[in-house]
DNA sequence: AACGGAACCAACCGCACGGGT
DNA sequence: CACCCGTGCGGTTGGTTCCGT
């Protein structure tokens, strides 16, 4: 299975090989990263460049860190991402040893699925345009809209269509109905939407 | 044990950017 | 200035593994 596929110009996709891995990492302990247009044919891989660069950089470089994502290193990860936003590679150079694409990886898996279960703390994005509106989104006004509850935390949501007259700043406290008017109307307009991405710690 | 769906993760793709000419 | 090329980045795909029924 792993390198026997080809693409239209005969190149190996797919998983790469131990042969092809030792043969990547010899080239390059010789000659250094660089130059992967050239690198293929000079190294005798029948890979592109590209897919040599990948391979090098999330893989066979040293010092990379496989394994388990730890406590701290989550927490460092969320914080970042709310200040950087998917800004992968940025976020990788804050934790020594990982990979943008682990990382990348770990957030469209692990994360998003603690969050959906509303196991995370801090303040919550929506991510519409627009004016923000800050309030507590309580479980039954979460329930009754069909948003999975995050409970008792602040919520930041933008409406996108409309002029600023639709930016309110709502207490953070407790069941706000001005607020949950608000977000009806917006679901039913389809301006407001709640996907969770972002939030502070 | 067999099956199907969900979850995970390595790898690919398309695009943007910067440097060189 | 325009174009080309190499590189890097983020989004997405697809194969594999896991897990529930």
């Amino acid at each position: 299975m792993a390198g026997t596929k080809l693409d239209s110009l005969g190149l190996n996709r797919g998983t790469w090989t131990k042969e092809e891995d030792h043969i990547l990492a010899s080239h390059i302990k010789v000659n250094g990263p660089g130059k992967w247009t050239q690198l293929p044919s000079k190294a005798g891989l029948n890979r592109c460049g590209k897919s040599c660069r990948l391979r090098w950089l999330n893989y066979l470089r040293p010092n990379i860190k496989r394994g388990n994502i730890t406590q701290e290193e989550e927490d460092l990860i969320v914080r970042l991402h709310n200040l950087l936003g998917n800004r992968w590679s940025l976020i990788a150079g804050r934790l020594p040893g990982r990979t943008d694409n682990e990382i990348k990886n770990y957030w469209n898996t692990f994360l998003k699925k603690k969050l959906r279960r509303g196991r995370l703390s801090g303040q919550v994005t929506a991510s519409i345009a627009g004016n923000p509106i800050r309030s507590t989104i309580t479980q039954n006004t979460a329930l009754q809209l069909n948003i999975e509850p995050i409970i008792g935390r602040r919520v930041e949501m933008h409406a996108s269509s409309s002029a600023a007259s639709e930016s309110l700043l709502l207490p953070c406290f407790g069941n706000n109905s001005v607020f949950r008017e608000k977000l009806e109307e917006w679901m039913v307009q389809g301006t407001a939407c709640f996907p969770v991405d972002d939030f502070l710690m």
